[in-house]
DNA sequence: CATGAATGAGCTTTCATTCAT
DNA sequence: GATGAATGAAAGCTCATTCAT
């Protein structure tokens, strides 16, 4: 029973408006809720269905934006990463202060970032997934972990080049930096996330990493010492 | 071919020998087996005939020894954390020279005794599956990171106590210490497989972090720093 | 081949037809699959995949409906208990003639929709089994032995009340009724069904045993002892 | 280290003399352990291994003495079912008094020799699993049904011959006697067992059952009804 | 496009049976 | 003979993936 086409319809909605804009949307939906449910209970123990259901779809659905469940694995790593360091490292670029600062606001901001977001599950899924997916292993290496590297060497050789930093091995130097904010990142969805475990609280932890880490590498007594988290 | 009786035979095998000595190592070989594949591959993607096979015996056999998947991971953790800290802290307690060397002792040998082996797996381990098992979570938390955060922390009060290191928050001063250990042992068995992988010696990684460390710690300059890490 | 637009097509089938109405008969056909199966092999002996097979369906789907095979068996077993008695006990308070054609009666209508129908596994079925599902049995006793021994009570206690049947004991007096039923039950579906059993014609079983029943229960001779089994 | 074969042992028990002695019970243990356990879980659900445990071996001295599970499940029937028969008949060859009494005494001590003792249990196991062992099923039919039909059917003869019973078609006429019999052992394996079922008193029971039957049978009223089941 | 019923390879687990000791 | 460690075929169940509607 076809509507009479010479017949105005003018209450006819938007002919298909809402599965439009939902259509574009699916994809990022279901990254969404793939990440989450990877994050929280692993690749192999996440069923294709939850994820569907938790994105508001049928099981058929998702396969319909992704080949399979692995290509969903890569499809949502690759999402979470791509392109955060290009604008950090203008914001560095244009920087004013003490290099100590500058050590201080990129460990600060990765918390905002990366950290304190669900960016910080791809740390945990690629280190509990590397060795199944070496070729997302790669790419994380390529992506986040040399780009994250070097955003921090340049850091530490400025404070060098300035005469504010002790020389130190570069290549295990940035390690100094990176290595408290990938166990933060871990921690926070692993341990962490069970009841009857200390409870770290993020700032803190980044402040204390910071100062410690300034102490060591600076020539004299880091020049500001924040007065406390608060000031953060 | 009978043996001549009247010659001594004092290599005389036990009677029963084989498949009882067999029986007895069978929990070891499977433990191990069983180590060795979860930490590359995760819980889930091994397979229990996997581990068999690498144990020598058949899948029956796995599971005469464990009641199930699940049973034989928790007898992996246990396995390998039980009791490692209580020789450790009776020689710290022994130790007599600087805070600086102790808290240099204390990372190296980490390495050593934890890091370097099968063991520092388990730290993976537990950090991939740890939602999944939140009871192993706990047992782990009770029995490595609460220790190991006592025994950090007993170093750091010493150093302060002595008037070596300056005062600074012992609750998140410890992890200072313990993320670097811990983000190694992650890296080891996850990007650190890879091929293109940044390649981290752990013994210099460690040298420049406990250096590092030690120089935001103390109140003056590090007595002592190494010449290098070939001296360590 | 398009139909010819300008013909109605009254009998035009449900849109999406063939899946959907399947979806509806599946349990169904699962049921009696496993029904007939459970009561040929036993529970244990019947694979899943058989039933499956039976049914016209893959393995998976039969965990699809049901979630386990137990569950499948304490369906079956429902599915053909459910609500036998409610019709039969409105027939018999309509019952106009002597109690003793009330009891044949009872008898042969008992074997044209119970003992002659695959229902009379589930008798077969329920005996072999009770031991191993306490609740079924429980649910078996509570749906059709008690049910049972009521209607069956409540026709000789008639019998009684109206002069034509003996006082007996009532509570062992239904057994004379109900023990040859669930014997032929029994017999049926194990030892009748090999080759050089005895043959047990049903009919004539019954007949045999009502008459000589009635008899025994009758104040005088039963009435109108039919002319033979070919009358009934 | 062989003991010296010229020197006197005085304390040496009686050399194997246990074992001896245990080794000729072994297959009755067995055949009891696995009688108990057939009866009680059922062919399929019972372990090999918990027979064994339940005699008093281990798992492999079962498979000494049976070939194989099935072969354990034939002794189990054919040992409990050999030559009761022959006795049997002579005692009633011999019997003196009313073939009413004949038959109450026969149904009385059917449930003294069989219904009563493990052996009743036979009639549960051989019902359930007829149509997996066809072989037994018949050995079944030869050796249990056919002569106790034929014991029945000469008792009901005499009653014919005598002019004691009315006469009824003999075929079908055994069953009035078996059905109750074999209902009842098939109820106290079963249903009986279960918490919330009806209680069944064998002995009042079978007397309900008799009577109703010999006044059924009889041609006047049965001559000297028991004066309750305490007289039995 | 979206659905969800259907599939079947694959995994864990059981257990009758074997055989070295 | 007796043992019990070892085996591996077989069964229950899961879940990524497909495809008719």
């Amino acid at each position: 029973m076809p509507p009479s086409p010479d017949l105005p319809c003018p209450t006819d909605p938007a002919p298909h408006a809402r599965r439009e804009r939902r259509k574009d949307a699916r994809p990022r939906e279901l990254l969404e809720a793939a990440l989450e449910l990877f994050v929280q209970k692993g690749f192999a123990a996440t069923k294709a269905e939850e994820v569907a259901k938790l994105a508001g779809v049928s099981k058929g659905t998702l396969f319909l934006y992704f080949a399979s469940k692995d290509e969903l694995f890569k499809a949502v790593v690759r999402e979470n990463i791509i392109g955060r360091f290009t604008e950090w490292n203008a914001e560095f670029e244009r920087f004013q202060g003490s290099t100590a600062d500058m050590l201080r606001y990129c460990m600060r901001s990765w918390w905002e970032r990366i950290g304190s977001t669900k960016a910080s599950g791809i740390t945990k899924l690629v280190m509990s997934e590397a060795r199944n997916f070496p070729e997302l292993a790669a790419f994380f290496e390529h992506e986040v972990v040399l780009p994250g590297n070097e955003l921090i060497q340049r850091i530490l050789q400025r404070g060098v080049d300035r005469g504010e930093f002790q020389l130190i091995d570069m290549k295990y130097g940035v390690y100094t930096v990176m290595a408290p904010l990938m166990f933060l990142a871990m921690w926070k969805h692993s341990l962490g996330t069970c009841v009857g475990a200390a409870k770290i609280d993020p700032e803190e932890y980044i402040a204390v990493q910071a100062e410690t880490l300034l102490a060591g590498l600076s020539v004299r007594p880091p020049p500001s010492p924040p007065a406390g988290p608060a000031a953060l």
